[in-house]
DNA sequence: TAGTGGCACTCTCGATGCGAGAGTGCCAAC
DNA sequence: GTTGGCACTCTCGCATCGAGAGTGCCACTA
């Protein structure tokens, strides 16, 4: 492929922002008009058809305008990815919003899921931030009836599980404190992982919990992620690609099921740290869905210690100038409560 | 209004559940094709016009076959509402799937919403339980760092709430056991009301975490319901009434609003025990995005314990045949689970 | 007198055709 | 290299039209 010229460079950003804001395909007349640029339409055309040829650009059907082709937005977002800002007033306003709200991670992932979702006018998605090598800090033993028990479990930063277990026989409630005082001072500050290998011996019951903490952790520690938020779903309803085909049906109800929608995040974890934001323009995510969408992504948190991932998605028409700073912002937010919510421990 | 003679009642029914059926207006002479009634069109029509001025059903334009009114549908179901019952082979495979789960509470949630809707075709709505009259099992306080501490409060049924506090001076954690042990065996099965006029007057720091275990109860309290899970959403995209118009994004978008969402659900509280259902057509429901559509509601648990409310949202055309018997039926279900849950203490 | 067959009438919906508008590609000229 | 001009293409909106489905009414019948 040949190198762009600088003019051919510029006027591609210009068509394909023509196309974002127009939703409609760009023609050499309009461009000019609306742009002055100061070149005829002719000349114009002759870009426009070398950038076609190059796989920037293509035509609905001859004789109509230019649309962008995935080739082309992932050009502009190369572009602009790294300049792209969000104004000082919006920033500001957005951590008002959070130092606001209650130091809790769910108002936290209701609020940055909102906020996601309103800035970008797409839908958004956030998973809570998932502690890596979780710490012990604390179970508790409650009697409830019988050989019923629940076991409240306290990590290191405040990550708290919750579970009913069913012990072989009755215990009496003093006696699952005694275990529960023993099992703290033993297991405090310990990584999670290593839970089950601290063997003591003393004590059949203590030794059943034990197992049961660690099968529990383990458990919750499978799924990649934590419990998603999602907001700003009928905002991609808004768009006219989606105005009567049932493509936005398939792209929504991809959204609506947890477990693709896992997978789709899931993607974050290996390929960007923290602070890279990723995006997946048309069939790059692989999901035959989301072939007409883009996903703006991004991991926040403390890397090795607590991470979470959030995105956005929209049409492949999506304003990335107005997604990716956001994206960016709000993942630079949150990464800073969490790295404030670890240090205070 | 004139009442309905036997054979206008049949002829309605079965109008109503011909267009449920086809989603298209429904004339004198398909009718007697696809249901053989022993009829002439002519008679068909004569009774239609009948229907028409009682204002059961209307035309959407002259010569073009009856659509069932609010009011056919109403009639509709009201006569079907306390006879519709699901299949007995659905019935088991939903119990089924509900006594395969973990017994936890936010399993049982978002399968009933999944259930919902599946069965229905519809978007589901499901609130948790809410405990009323909630009594106390067991507060633990766990330091963090200074002055902020993590409150992990157990009420009786194994609700459990978290809290980070922020206290006026930093206090040890063996300060804090020994404050909690105390209040554990102060307050012990109280009711959370009477929780702050608990008073012993013999500690700063255990007044202090009285109020702030009140406070916190009576903020949890305050909202009508507790965690919405919703399910579905997209299913109702695939109704033909909703094929371009924006009449579906208002739908969902007010489904995506929990504000608007509690508002919705709490019209149960006052109207409907728990086991009657509560089926909202057309405007009824007061929202004007709502317009289209119909809600059909139900509360499910034990009275004055711990209730919930369920709901299924379609358009006004929806399966009332399918879609009354399942909410009535996983009413049911989470009712005996919640009923047992409690039991068992 | 309730039910029926017939008939004229109405309205929607899909197909067809057509013209305006916007855009292109190419070429000759600057 | 850039530009104006020109012939050509394709979509889109609009009007037209006929088929199909349905209605209302009326006269007739059992």
């Amino acid at each position: 492929m040949t190198d762009l010229s600088e003019r051919q460079k510029n006027l591609l950003l210009i068509i394909i922002r023509a196309y974002i804001d127009s939703a409609q395909p760009v023609g050499s007349k309009r461009l000019v008009d609306h742009y002055h640029l100061d070149l005829s339409p002719a000349t114009i055309r002759n870009e426009m058809s070398a950038l076609t040829e190059m796989g920037f650009l293509r035509q609905p059907h001859t004789s109509a305008g230019r649309v962008p082709t995935e080739e082309g937005y992932r050009y502009f977002v190369s572009q602009m990815i790294n300049q792209a800002k969000l104004p000082a007033s919006v920033q500001q306003a957005i951590s008002h919003q959070f130092h606001e709200t209650t130091p809790d991670v769910e108002q936290w992932m209701h609020l940055a899921a909102s906020v996601l979702a309103h800035q970008s006018q797409g839908a958004s998605v956030i998973t809570a931030p998932r502690v890596e090598k979780a710490r012990f800090q604390h179970v508790e033993l409650i009697s409830t009836q019988g050989r019923q028990i629940l076991m409240v479990l306290v990590m290191v930063g405040g990550e708290v599980s919750q579970q009913l277990l069913t012990l072989a026989e009755p215990v009496s409630q003093e006696r699952l404190s005694q275990t529960a005082t023993h099992l703290n001072g033993l297991l405090t500050g310990r990584l999670m992982d290593e839970i089950e290998g601290v063997s003591n011996h003393s004590d059949a019951l203590e030794q059943d919990i034990l197992t049961l903490i660690g099968q529990d952790y383990r458990r919750t520690a499978e799924s990649v992620s934590g419990t998603i938020y999602t907001d700003g779903l009928t905002n991609v309803l808004y768009e006219p690609e989606f105005a009567d085909s049932d493509e936005a049906r398939r792209a929504l109800r991809l959204f609506e099921e947890r477990s693709t929608l896992q997978d789709l995040l899931a993607r974050t974890t290996g390929n960007s740290s923290v602070g890279g934001l990723q995006v997946l323009i048309g069939g790059e995510s692989g999901w035959e869905a989301l072939r007409q969408c883009s996903v703006v992504l991004a991991r926040y948190g403390v890397p090795g210690l607590a991470t979470g991932t959030l995105g956005v998605l929209g049409p492949m028409r999506m304003s990335y100038t107005r997604t990716i700073p956001t994206v960016r912002f709000v993942a630079g937010l949150l990464s800073d409560l969490v790295n404030d919510k670890i240090a205070s421990e």
